[in-house]
DNA sequence: TATTTCAGATGACATTTGTCATATTTGAAA
DNA sequence: TTTCAAATATGACAAATGTCATCTGAAATA
């Protein structure tokens, strides 16, 4: 018997999909998680054989628990299942050796192939993540990324500086920078673009 | 038997509903739809009792479906069922004659549930809505709207002038008028908020 | 009819943003 | 050890953004 967590936010496929797995003859389904810090503890206390993660839930990500785990040696083996193949959040779960990367986009039929698939051994990775996940690196520095992410929080270079300790013309040669780097005319495309490939 | 017909673009979600709905002894899911456009097609082809309707689509969004089908004067029931408590989306189905409008957060038997009751000619609505509805009216004419929306994709001043056939100065004053109805202090926040209410 | 409202415009102004050249320090890589 | 990239800074400048007061003409409405 292969036995189960689900982690995710959105209570109608948390529920959906642990009734369908439950059916299942050999997967047992012992615990859902409605965010990060519960599937965390869920799977510390439980140890389960195997993991099924989001990445976007409240309080703490998926990919910040599977780091987490990680580091910890757990033999709980995640396969994080998501709606959206960026490559930043792709390259992160195999950094942190996740067994599987899905997209909510195939049947509960093949997920729990893939579930069994992975309980022997195996790696799962949506063919959609393979071929755009070279490609595509992330261009920022990390200090980038954290300026970034503050605009795309409405401050403005000023407010930044602040809250760095730099000086607001650095800010804006961080911000010029990175329009640079990714070839877009403003800050509210890099913003765009930057969340749509995962890299803030 | 009740005949559905399930709209949503979320492969796994979709799946997965259509399985345990069809377990139901009282309902037969007829078609599953992946977008708009689909939707409406399998509505006006199958006449289904019900259909249950995602609203951020491709092709077409839900909400444009339920607006096509009530100017038509089908007798589908539509139930949409959303991730987001927008007031703004609310606001649209209800005016659209829709018969439900339940939050992706309740459990499938409850969704099994709401169907049987909108076919008994019930109303269904998740309780987040109907307190959250009348206040948090949208402050924006549509004219800034459409200043906004152009603004959130990030194009310049100068660019949906030239779109608009108005002057630079006037898509700033629009511009202003906005900062000033949201209360916050620059484009970017605008954005945030009225894409979080819906509002654009 | 008189009044108000709305879309649109102008001009002036301050502030913010984006670009560029250039410089220092530091740590890592060659 | 030299070299290079990253982080930081400054100053100058152009362009875009945000604010305000004020104006017009059309449409709605009291």
């Amino acid at each position: 018997m292969i036995r189960i967590v689900i982690a995710e936010d959105q209570g109608m496929l948390r529920g959906a999909l642990g009734s369908l797995l439950d059916f299942e003859e050999d997967i047992e389904v012992i615990a859902q998680a409605k965010n990060g810090k519960e599937a965390l503890y869920f799977i510390q206390t439980l140890e389960p054989d195997v993991c099924l993660m989001d990445i976007e839930m409240p309080l703490m990500s998926g990919l910040e628990v599977a780091e987490i785990l990680m580091k910890q040696g757990s033999n709980c083996k995640i396969i994080i299942l998501t709606t959206f193949a960026r490559p930043g959040y792709f390259e992160r779960a195999v950094k942190a050796d996740v067994h599987g990367y899905l997209l909510k986009d195939g049947s509960s039929d093949e997920l729990a192939e893939s579930i069994r698939s992975v309980m022997k051994g195996k790696r799962e990775f949506a063919p959609e993540l393979i071929f755009g996940s070279m490609k595509d690196e992330n261009p920022l520095t990390e200090r980038e990324r954290e300026v970034l992410r503050m605009v795309a929080d409405g401050k403005t270079a000023k407010e930044i500086s602040a809250i760095l300790f730099l000086s607001a013309g650095t800010v804006r040669n961080y911000m010029s920078e990175i329009i640079s780097k990714l070839h877009v005319k403003n800050r509210i495309e890099a913003i765009s673009i930057a969340e749509e490939k995962g890299w803030i």
